[in-house]
DNA sequence: ATTAACTTTCATTTATTATTGAAATCTAAA
DNA sequence: TTTAGATTTCAATAATAAATGAAAGTTAAT
């Protein structure tokens, strides 16, 4: 296999993982060219290599300094901006996970809080509701919690917790 | 809040949280339906409750069936029949993980170790690549062998997992 | 073997999400 | 303060994904 081919495959199933995680197909594919750049890239550059609109690129590089998955450089006298990844797959995944738990866990728990205050109700139907909504409850926020405080840890928690679960 | 007010917002939520995770809204609130429902629901009472077509519930029903999440139940002489929800949340979280894991972790693992297999090329660009591929095959295919293991001693490896973490 | 209750399939339609590209905006340098 | 390189915005368009519904398929009971 070339480079070029090796290059497209990595692009390519970077940009389906991506879009399985909530991330847009060419948000990942940015995101996966700069992972294998070993220069920071301009607007123009990521435009050719991933054949994209102006629009497009300049949305999903702010959408990734959004989430903190990559950030900005400036070349001495150079007007243009550039861009790298953060490089630290460690700190990558606490991103990911933090910013899918203000998305996705967060409104969710909030949701399964809301529906508990409902008023009292004696049919089967409300009380297996009941039980079933604070179940998830309990267990979601308490998920929730144990991911907050291991991204906190600005330790290198992921490889941490995998080797201990690993024992 | 009355029960209906509540179940709609538990539905509603549950969908959404289903969208961000490649489930669709409506597999979800058929998922969401019937983990709330004191008795197993034949296809008419999901259509009725959900407000959607015939086909697209059975396409999700099939879906969920798949999934691991639901289970057929023939009721004695009745020739229709009824679905009911794994209520297990353990067991739920460990379908998803399985079914994802398959979907998109195993197949991003595959696409990783292949182009590893890329001649040798010694520009900078090339050896960055390299490293990157490899460090992101390491990273992944530990993380997801140890889904795997946790996934297949049967016990209740969530809550475990995440007592075990909290200390 | 035929009927009728029930389920599945899939071509078409609808809804959602992503992308484009040109105009507007921004900003460093002249 | 004007210019020009560069970025952002957003209405329009394109691409993708989900939902419909009617016809085809299944199967238990007669």
């Amino acid at each position: 296999m070339e480079f070029e081919e090796a290059k497209n495959r990595f692009l390519n199933a970077w940009g389906d993982l991506g879009t399985k995680w909530g991330i847009n197909k060419t948000m990942a594919q940015i995101h996966a060219l700069l992972m294998i750049s070993p220069t920071s890239l301009s607007m123009d550059e990521i435009m050719e290599e991933l054949e994209i609109s102006r629009g497009n690129t300049s949305m999903n590089l702010r959408a990734l300094i959004d989430w903190g998955l990559i950030y900005k450089e400036y070349k001495a006298g150079e007007r243009r901006e550039y861009f790298a990844a953060e490089q630290d797959i460690d700190q990558m995944i606490r991103k990911v996970a933090l910013e899918r738990s203000k998305r996705e866990i967060k409104p969710t728990i909030k949701a399964l809080e809301d529906v508990q205050q409902m008023q009292k109700d004696n049919t089967a139907e409300a009380r297996q509701f009941k039980a079933k909504t604070k179940q998830l409850y309990d267990y979601i926020s308490q998920g929730d919690r144990m991911l907050e405080k291991l991204v906190n840890q600005k330790e290198n928690w992921v490889t941490k917790t995998i080797l201990k679960l690993m024992r």
